[in-house]
DNA sequence: ATAAAAATATCAAACGATTGCGAAAAAATT
DNA sequence: AATTTTTTCGCAATCGTTTGATATTTTTAT
């Protein structure tokens, strides 16, 4: 079975293609009788205009591209959620692509788009991103790019991110608040921006208000590292009597050598992280959290996108505040 | 700036655009030396060919739809990566719409893929979906239409799922094995055929087999109910010793009650669970699950779109198998 | 040297919709 | 009744690509 198109209307009303077209978008030229015979018909014959036929002669796709390094993802998903309902309200639909953290993905991705042409992207860079000539393309190509999460350092263009200084620093207010004495602040990727920006903001807030505070630094770039370290840690004679969580992966991977090790929370170990706070609330007690919402970056992300496509071009970096949300853990 | 089109090179080259085209897609009639001026040409101006202009022309989108009641979820969300990555492996770009379980925007959202002439749509009907005329029209219209997971009962449509059965057999298996006495069985939304299916099975199977073993059944649309089911259990003078849980959201809920009453795994209580084994894995021990992988979903889903796109209808019903994953809970 | 075959490149018509411009018909004005 | 205005509609070009048919040139065979 074919597709019902406009030609086929105008032959069956015997009318032009044009008085067609006219008369379905409401047109005033129309005269109100051919108006409701033309809609009469397109109904019964299931009409749907052809996306792609409108693209070429408008020269412009209601589709927005998203590129995340990963969709499985308990922050990524609920960004793209947040993203997809509003494009969709917004009449766009939205084309998701995974870099899985491969650069060469991104490319091939970023390829996808172009052959679609896209009217924007949503993207977030894979930790191994260097090259950023082809975002600077499409920018000049005016496919509006807005960056988010893992946000390049150059300002040329659009970044929403979480407060990544505020988060730490709010974490570290709690420690300090809870009287720690010796803390192991976990952080995840050393490469990445996100990680700097969260461990110095820590520990310098640390520094200027709780001097006297050890603190322990490590990285974790998974579940696994971060159940080694903790378990390091664990086993000294000297016990951290506080550890803090960077992200949902080492949380994880701290919880299960806790429980394994059955420390108690929060009598014998404080636990602070930073998360959309899904994973936190599945313990108990529930761990205290500085809540960084994929949902609401979706939603900030989608009107810096809106603005681009309007307006002139508003190359600013937002960011999403950040809120502490008390679980039991400290 | 504009995009570099075949009349551009054309022109550039002194060549008609048919040529070129000819030549980019590296046709016999094309000589080597025109060949390469021509891609070298397309290579320094960045040429993407036009999707939109090809789809027109072809009448064949390179587009896949998904349709997922929420893409925020540690199930779907597996399956979407899964279909994406096989999709972007065969030319495919995948168009991601959430239903929120609302029929409404199920709805709207078929038609969005209508608009996009998608080539086929990957569907898990919305919890309650009755009109399948929609999909039965995409059908007509040769639109391939992969249901999975929550998948309607018709058989007039092709349908990839978990071995529901199966699972809730593994399920009872190892309940009867761990010699239980008394169990608790929570299972998920009632209206769900999934729902029916798991339990209808898990309760033949105990009752054939274990006739003895005393079970109560009850069902939790949340995390939050399957929370108060639990308290209510745990509270009774002769508790459960064994809980079977049919999602996450409900073992996510009984584990909160059990932590927070610190009743001991598995000596106190038997925990088993249907699960991808993200959440399983949080916990110490390990809870025991059936694993149902969202991962091998998408990609037999994926295989069975491929086939109903290339040659006859081949409207089965594929399952993929469960195994049973020994966690320490049990 | 001439006809036949092979190689190379071009023409032109689609695909489905939008839209400026002009034309015919109907209504209003003089 | 003649003219102007308004309403209603059709013509045709255009977006970028593909592709069957056709034209031109080169190579090979006779």
């Amino acid at each position: 079975m074919t597709n019902t198109t406009l030609k086929l209307l105008a032959q069956q009303l015997q009318l032009s293609i044009s008085t067609v077209s006219r008369a379905l978008k409401d047109h005033p030229d129309i005269s109100a009788s051919t108006k409701a015979k033309v809609n009469a018909l397109a109904q019964s014959l299931d009409y749907e205009p052809n996306a792609y036929a409108i693209q070429l002669r408008t020269q412009s796709s209601k589709i927005l591209g998203v590129i995340v390094p990963a969709i499985s993802n308990l922050f990524y998903d609920s960004f793209i959620a947040a993203v997809e309902e509003e494009s969709r309200n917004n009449g766009y639909a939205v084309m998701i692509l995974q870099s899985s953290h491969n650069p060469e993905n991104e490319l091939s991705n970023l390829k996808i788009f172009r052959q679609n042409r896209v009217s924007g992207v949503f993207a977030c860079l894979s930790s191994s991103t260097e090259n950023l000539e082809v975002y600077q393309k499409m920018n000049e190509r005016e496919i509006p790019v807005v960056f988010f999460d893992i946000v390049p350092k150059d300002n040329r263009f659009t970044k929403v991110r979480m407060a990544d200084e505020r988060c730490a620093i709010m974490a570290a207010e709690n420690i300090i608040k809870r009287n720690a004495k010796k803390v192991l602040a976990i952080f995840g990727d050393e490469g990445l921006s996100i990680t700097q920006k969260r461990k110095s903001a820590f520990q310098k807030f640390m520094q200027d208000f709780s001097p006297k505070t050890h603190c322990s630094f490590a990285h974790a770039a998974s579940t696994k590292e971060a159940e080694e370290i903790m378990k390091k840690f664990a086993d000294k004679k000297q016990k951290v009597d506080t550890v803090f969580c960077m992200t949902d992966e080492i949380l994880i991977g701290v919880m299960r050598k806790i429980q394994e090790l059955q420390i108690k929370v929060p009598n014998e170990i404080g636990v602070i992280s930073i998360s959309n706070g899904f994973i936190p609330n599945l313990y108990y007690p529930h761990i205290s959290y500085v809540e960084t919402s994929g949902h609401e970056l979706g939603k900030l992300a989608f009107i810096q996108m809106m603005a681009n496509m309007k307006g002139g071009k508003t190359l600013t970096e937002l960011t999403v505040d950040a809120k502490f949300v008390e679980g039991g853990s400290m």
